[in-house]
DNA sequence: TATGAATGAGAGTTCATTCAT
DNA sequence: GATGAATGAACTCTCATTCAT
């Protein structure tokens, strides 16, 4: 996870706290049990952060953070044929988004309880929404581009698709925590690259 | 909800339940609450139903068959000419997800939650374990007709492809929740089927 | 104290509540001392009060209410030859207010403590304030009278002595609790009065 | 406040000290907050004090000696012709105290809450109660001055009357804090001498 | 001397659950 | 069945104090 790599203290408990909330989910995991897994005593943590809700959304930050940075350079590093295929790109987000969630299990669950938390935690709602409608409108110039360039038929509706796209990645990160290895991430992305 | 129909003692609690979890979440939402809501006395609960959880479960329950059973009902009313077609079948089982959110915003709210609480509460795990499985061997079953059938290329990677749409019904729904209004169900009905 | 004697699990409480302040003070005494004085549990406190700063309120309240119930009913039970007369009527004020600090000494350190947290606790000073200016209105009522009725002169100041009145019975309630017995509410009193 | 006058970094301390106190009260001040207001770091206090309740005691000292100096100095400034009328050196402490309050609430306001704090926090009582006794021998030798030299008659209970005007003081500091402006402090002087 | 991160006991408060009535 | 007072463990968060640097 890029934005925790420095070992400071912070970056710290932010891990502790990911296990954490990984295990037991965000409301059973109580600051003792962050404290006690970053081996730090309770108050500790209160120095680097607000409280509970502060760190996940700290972690949340951090997530979305990494997997967009991971997405950007795996796209800059596609050899120059294929950079300008939208079907091509498409297929990289969905691969490289399935290989963050194996890679980084634990991070992957934070930002899925992160969206159901969402509907009842002001904060990490505000957090969400903004994150979905930027995921939203990078993936609908994405697919914009597939169309203009003829990839996909003109009378594609474009925002629906991306919709739809962002629902099924979604759904599998969601599958893909309560069943880890039940599908193949590139199958899966073939799959919804030409569905 | 077909399931609470009855108007019996436990359906009242039930019921406030529902409109409490979908309010604040199930961790926000006290015993105090669902009883306030139900008009009864907090230790009357208990007489229903072992605790919050064993609440909350019946309620997820309720939910499952409640929209299996609509969905069974709509297909059963199919003209008969559409009865054969898989693809006409599936569009149905969109719509009436699509239908079944909105006519019971609530109620669905509980599911999503569920989702993300089975991580975390084994008896939850449990329940929406079999409940996935359930889908997906018959969502597998009606793709695999229209493979058959000729509807889909006989190429078509059926579990897959089930798990696809799965994912994509499940993070419909999560959109739907986070921005209701935000997508025509009809026109994601027929994105989804002619992908 | 009049308005604790009724024997529900409020008034038990507000008991504790008011030994342990007396004892320890508001800051020192925790909800688990009162609970334990009372002999409940913890939480049972809660079922009753809104919290720490509610008890003490609750008890400020009680205590004020008494006192001046106690005099009210002394003046009324004045000989009536005496009953007209605003010096006998401030010396019955200065007498009650000594056998009641006397009788209830926990319930004044409570009040006199109150005077305190009242600059740095907004509800508590609240409350002070309109006690105070209460007192006071009601003492330059009875010293107007006796300047009318020519037992003090028609150059004396109300407000002022009324001020210094007050001002003096307050100090002598701090004197007494922490030196109790150090000088006689009685003399005190004539000497108040004839000043 | 003379002793508070020199620039070392205790006196700097006990500054800051003394301004949160009177702001938010002994128990509601941090050493964090003394801390910053001095524009130290949190430990540096614990070189100069043993901790807060050694602050609280040494700025509690530091104000009486200031107010006591306040009263001598005057009270030798007096013209010869005036110097030996107990009368006017009563109204000289009471009219110094009052100007003292008003040149430094927030001394008095921390020497107001010390004397509630007496009761629970026996250092303080035991520093409160010797101020207290020095108080009321120097105020009952200033008032047998007067009573032998017939400015008050022969049958005055002298320490009942140095009570008595003790406790009006305190009243009045009390008053004053809670309403600063409610009332003349010479007139009050003038009452106090000749009620 | 000075720092401020770290400690950890302890605060007020909540709430799922029980049980005498 | 139904009540709701009572429980008490558990929670988040605070803060006086210490100590390695």
């Amino acid at each position: 996870m890029p934005r925790l790599m420095d070992s400071t203290r912070a970056d710290q408990i932010l891990r502790a706290a990911q296990a954490c909330f990984a295990r037991r989910g965000y409301h059973q995991t109580t600051m003792e049990d962050i404290a006690a897994e970053a081996r730090i005593a309770k108050g500790a943590a209160y120095i680097y952060f607000d409280g509970k809700e502060a760190i996940f959304l700290a972690l949340y930050d951090a997530w979305g953070c990494a997997l967009r940075e991971e997405i950007e350079q795996e796209l800059e590093a596609l050899p120059h044929a294929e950079r300008s295929s939208a079907k091509r790109a498409l297929r990289v987000v969905v691969e490289v988004t399935g290989r963050h969630v194996q890679a980084h299990a634990p991070a992957c669950r934070v930002l899925m309880e992160g969206r159901s938390l969402a509907a009842y935690i002001p904060a990490i709602g505000a957090r969400v929404a903004r994150e979905q409608a930027e995921g939203q409108r990078q993936l609908e110039s994405l697919l914009q581009a597939g169309v203009t360039a003829g990839e996909w038929p003109s009378t594609t509706d474009v925002p629906m698709r991306a919709t739809l796209v962002r629902a099924a990645l979604h759904g599998l990160m969601a599958t893909w925590h309560a069943a880890p290895g039940s599908f193949d991430w590139a199958v899966a992305a073939a799959a919804l690259v030409d569905w």
